[in-house]
DNA sequence: ACATGTTCCGGAACACGTTCCTAAAGTACA
DNA sequence: TGTACTTTAGGAACGTGTTCCGGAACATGT
C-alpha cells in the first residue's frame, strides 16, 4: 500500500548491500529541520511536520534518529559545527573564558538550543565539533597549574553555570513574551515591604538588571576563583 | 493579574456565592499529587492517574491548575514551605551561603523538584515561603556593600549556577540509570586522543569527579568573587 | 413553579512524541 | 523464475498534556 510517493528513489548502487534502499537519509532529515526552524520557527517543529516536509511517513523519522531530543542535539552539534573557532590566546585562563564564552554565545543566540540542554546528558552528546571547548577549557586547567581531577572540576563548575544562565534566561524570555509584561515576567510584584524589603524596594530595578550580560565578567571570576582554589595547598 | 501569591482561601466560601458549588479544590489536588509522587514516584504522576485519584475527570483539574507546570511549582512551593528555616549566621556573606545552600539542597534532596526548574519564570512564581531565601541573599549583599543593582546581580548569578548544577546533575543522573553505565553517561569513552587528549588521558576520572559534591565550596567562591567585584571601584 | 444568572464539572477531541507490527522493496542464491 | 533472506517504510494505536463546549448544580428573582 504505500510507496506510491513520487519520491525518487536514490541511485541504485549495488554496493553489495542487501535489503529495501533508504528512501531518505539521516542528514536530509536534519537539513529540513533547519529548515522548518528557519522558515516557521522552532516552536513549529513537530515531528508530523517534519516529516510532512520531507514527504515521508512519521513514523519512518524513527528509523533515521532516535528520538526528538536526538535530532535536537544533533541539530546544535551540527551547529557547533558551523561555528568559526576562535583565536586562543596564549594565557590558559584566557583560553578558557574565551572557549567558555563562544559557546555560551551559540547556545544563547539560537534560543531553541536551549531546549537540547535540558536533554539527559547533553554534554555526552557532544561531537568531535564541540568537544574541542571541553578539550581546551580542561587542558586549559592542566596547563595554568590544575591536576586533572581539579581540571575536570573547572570544566563541570564552568558548565552548570553556563547552562544554567542559558537556560533560565530563555525560560524567562519565554515567561515574558507570554505575560506581556517585563516586571511580571519576575513576578516581583504585589509582595508585603515587610517581609521582603529589600525585594520590595528593589522592584523595578529588577528587569532593568535581567537585561546586563554579565556572563563574561562573572565567568572570569568563578574561572579565577576555581583557578586560585586550585592552587592553594589544603 | 496572575497573582497566584496571595491565593488564600482553604474555605470553599460558605456564604453568598452564586453557582454551583465546587466538588474539590486546589488543596486537595495538591494533596493528592504528594500522595502520587511518595507512593507510586515521580513519574507515575500524570493529569489523569492525579484526576482518578481524586475521582474527578481528568480535565476538571485544569479549573483549579493552571497547568501542569504551574501544579509542580506550586508543589514546590509547598515543600520549600515546610522547609526548616536555617540559622542566619551574622557575617551577611555567610547568610547568602546558607540561604543559597538550602534552597540547593532543597532542590537536589527531591529529584522532581528539577522538572519545575524548567518550567518558564520559576523564580516569578515563588511563594512568600521560597521568597525568604530571595529576600535573604539580596539583603545580604546589600549588607556586604553592594548596591541594589549589584545585589540583584548577585542573586541572579547565584541563581544561575544553582539551577545549572540542580539539572545537570538531575539529568545526568536519569541518562545514568538509564544507560546503566556511568562512563557512557558522559560518553568521554571512544574519543580520539590525538584530538582530545586531555580528555582522553582523563577518561575513567570523570564519573569519579562527578560524584563530588562541590556546590558549597563553588558557591562561596562565586559569592566571594561577586562581592569583590562589586567592592571594586570601576 | 419557572426563568435567569452564575459557577463548576467533565466527556469529546486535538496535537504531540513514540512504539508495534506488517507490508514493501530490494539482494542472493536455487 | 522463484524462493529465501534482509532491510526499510509507514499505518494503527497508545499515553501524554491541553482546550472546547455543553450541560449540571446551585442561588436568586418573578
Amino acid at each position: 500500500m504505500p510507496g506510491q510517493r513520487d519520491r525518487r528513489e536514490p541511485a541504485p548502487t549495488p554496493t553489495g548491500r542487501t535489503g529495501r534502499p533508504r528512501s531518505t537519509s539521516r542528514a536530509e532529515i536534519l537539513a529540513a529541520a533547519r529548515r522548518v526552524i528557519d522558515e516557521d520557527g522552532w516552536e513549529t517543529l513537530t515531528v508530523r511536520r517534519l516529516a510532512a516536509e520531507i514527504g515521508i511517513g512519521t513514523t519512518t523519522l524513527y528509523h533515521h534518529v532516535h528520538n526528538k531530543d536526538d535530532l535536537v542535539v544533533e541539530l546544535v552539534n551540527q551547529h557547533l559545527d558551523q561555528l568559526a573557532r576562535p583565536e586562543l590566546p596564549d594565557d590558559p585562563r584566557e583560553r578558557i573564558v574565551v572557549a567558555a564564552t563562544t559557546m555560551h554565545d551559540a547556545l544563547t543566540n539560537w534560543a531553541w538550543a536551549a531546549e537540547a540542554l535540558t536533554a539527559d546528558g547533553f554534554i555526552g552528546r557532544l561531537g568531535d565539533s564541540a568537544l574541542w571547548i571541553v578539550e581546551t577549557i580542561v587542558a586549559g586547567a592542566v596547563a595554568a597549574g590544575c591536576t586533572q581531577g581539579q581540571a575536570v572540576d573547572v570544566f563541570r563548575n564552568i558548565w552548570y553555570y553556563t547552562v544554567g544562565e542559558v537556560l533560565v534566561r530563555a525560560r524567562s524570555d519565554r515567561r515574558r513574551a507570554r505575560v506581556g509584561s517585563a516586571d511580571l515576567a519576575f513576578g516581583l510584584d504585589g509582595l508585603d515591604p515587610s517581609r521582603q524589603p529589600q525585594l520590595a524596594a528593589i522592584g523595578d530595578l529588577w528587569p532593568e538588571r535581567t537585561a546586563l550580560d554579565l556572563y563574561p565578567r562573572v565567568l572570569r571570576i568563578i574561572v579565577d576563583g576555581l583557578l586560585a582554589e586550585a592552587a592553594r595547598p589544603v
